[in-house]
DNA sequence: GGAGTTGTTTAGGA
DNA sequence: TTCCTAAACAACTC
């Protein structure tokens, strides 16, 4: 489910409880989603503590409190945040409940494909520190994604759109949108981009990017019509640009979805 | 019952 | 070394 702009969606709905505190942790220590964590820590340092603030970055989000206590969280193919009133009944894939007098924030994820990170410390993890610049900053320009490009020459730029080690944030969905817009077919190899086309590939991921961020973090709406996202999944979907019927074939792994007409081999 | 799912990690091959 | 692919993770829907 969840890229860029699910993300930022995700993230807000915690918002309810920023500047209060923590008054009780309940979690499930067995699932997946908290490996690699100090659980003891987590359970010492968390009650107590008040919910200071959050940024996303990419499809990672930190959650900050007081108490030098910070929290990252990805929601993998599933997660997802919520805030449910204080005595609310847990549900089967509610692995991680942190109650506020006002309402309690929930991490659920059915898949367990997520993951919770807890950070003690001064400052922000190091492995935060180290993520990539967002796509819509300026630091993302032409130049240093050509320069990607090249180093992922031979793989098809559907997989190399999905490299979050760059491409921060992009998924699946976000990934055919973009090639779709700049009309250049998955498989194209990611080193034989001539000028203008990469200059359309920029173009287009930064379009999908800040169209992504306002359309679905604001109430998870869906984008157009004009939009591929809304007949990719379609059966016998049409390319909203021309009516064509859309073809589909897994590349770089996943699913891609694509217009033969506007996006030619 | 089988196939497929908006993601990441890992092992192994090229 | 570096890059690329497939499988694994797990639960649900169609």
């Amino acid at each position: 489910m969840p890229e860029l702009a699910e993300v930022e969606f995700f993230r807000r709905r915690w918002n309810v409880g920023v500047g209060q505190k923590i008054v009780a942790v309940k979690l499930n220590a067995e699932k997946r989603i908290f490996r690699g964590n100090d659980l003891a820590t987590l359970q010492r340092l968390l009650p107590g503590a008040k919910l200071i603030g959050s940024e996303a970055r990419g499809k990672q989000m930190l959650f900050r409190f007081s108490h030098d206590a910070w929290l990252g969280v990805h929601l993998g193919m599933t997660g997802e945040l919520r805030h449910e009133p204080r005595d609310f009944s847990i549900g089967k894939h509610d692995h991680l409940v942190l109650a506020q007098a006002r309402q309690s924030l929930v991490f659920s994820d059915p898949r367990l494909f997520g993951r919770v990170l807890f950070h003690h410390g001064a400052s922000e993890p190091e492995w935060w520190s180290r993520l990539p610049s967002a796509l819509t900053a300026d630091t993302f320009t032409l130049e240093r994604m050509k320069a990607f490009l090249q180093r992922r020459a031979r793989s098809p730029l559907k997989g190399a759109l999905l490299q979050q080690e760059f491409f921060i944030g992009i998924g699946n969905w976000m990934a055919d949108e973009i090639l779709w817009r700049a009309k250049l077919h998955p498989r194209r190899a990611s080193g034989s981009l001539d000028p203008a086309e990469a200059r359309e590939l920029w173009k287009a991921i930064r379009f999908v990017c800040a169209g992504a961020l306002r359309i679905v973090s604001k109430d998870y709406s869906d984008p157009p019509p004009s939009w591929l996202f809304r007949h990719r999944w379609e059966k016998g979907g049409l390319c909203p640009k021309d009516g064509r019927e859309l073809d589909r074939a897994t590349i770089g792994g996943r699913t891609t979805s694509w217009c033969p007409a506007c996006q030619p081999q």
